[in-house]
DNA sequence: GTAATTGCAAATACTTTGCCACGTA
DNA sequence: TACGTGGCAAAGTATTTGCAATTAC
């Protein structure tokens, strides 16, 4: 671990791919692009769509894999819409990444709450005794324009 | 929606589902049983092999529709494990189901911690305009004897 | 040049639906 | 009896893998 954190940007997860001894090709680079310009979480289809759209046009197998390889590096991990198939966004340690869910349309904002977790995180890895903690929070209601 | 909040129980689901005009049968018991003896979210297959061991021996299939009629009642409801399917808790509305999972060998503990969400979430219906808010959290990292 | 990476296509897994036999109310 | 429910089997969707061609280093 380093003692001191990076700069979270495409540019240090390129790093951190290649100081894996990955290699760097332009369909990742593509993906790592898709994956910082999204506003919220992806599917690996939409992950696919926004890297050919940017230059890069990999396989759907080579999105999967790349995503799979990030999240085992815990540069991106799942988030929970409660739809049928995966979403991923990336997982900078200093961000919250909470949610807003709409039930009935589907609208997902990404809130900025200036997180009540924290706290309770720490408080969490003392009592169980677990390292390395981060979190996941989605809120699930129904929106303003749903109401009606 | 009732005045008063009954208590929740296997009986209390069985009869929510009775007044919904739906028929109760031995399989849905069965699921309904399954869910209340889990000590964490279950996948579809879990539930229907727990029901199986219990007398009931639902179809797949019937699994997955009772357990979505559950959810679209809001008594059960999805939670992120980020595995590669769906698995499903009991949503008692005067509970909070909230998760702290070990990414290494898969654990699932259920976390009964105060729950600073309440105010947040309270302010974020306010800010953002929704009805209707709950949530979802769960904590990953890694657990003691991960760690070693 | 060597070994990792990619695309293609197939295999697997999970989810969802149609239809008719069956059981509940 | 009437209509909701269950099982079977198939269809639909998402995930995962093998292998030969390609490309980064």
């Amino acid at each position: 671990m380093a003692a001191k954190e990076t700069l979270f940007s495409p540019e240090s997860v390129i790093a951190m791919l290649r100081s894996e001894g990955l290699r760097i090709t332009k369909k990742r680079s593509g993906i790592v692009q898709a994956l910082f310009e999204a506003k919220e979480p992806m599917s690996l289809q939409e992950i696919q769509a926004s890297a050919a759209s940017a230059g890069a046009s990999p396989d759907y197998a080579t999105v999967f894999r790349t995503v799979q390889l990030m999240e085992q590096l815990h540069l991106v991990h799942k988030v929970n819409l409660r739809r049928s198939c995966s979403y991923y966004e990336l997982s900078d340690p200093r961000k919250h990444y909470d949610h807003l869910v709409c039930k009935e349309c589907g609208l997902v904002l990404l809130i900025d709450i200036p997180c009540p977790i924290g706290d309770a995180e720490r408080k969490i890895a003392r009592q169980y005794g677990f390292r390395n903690l981060s979190h996941s929070l989605e809120f699930f209601g129904t929106c303003k324009s749903c109401a009606d």
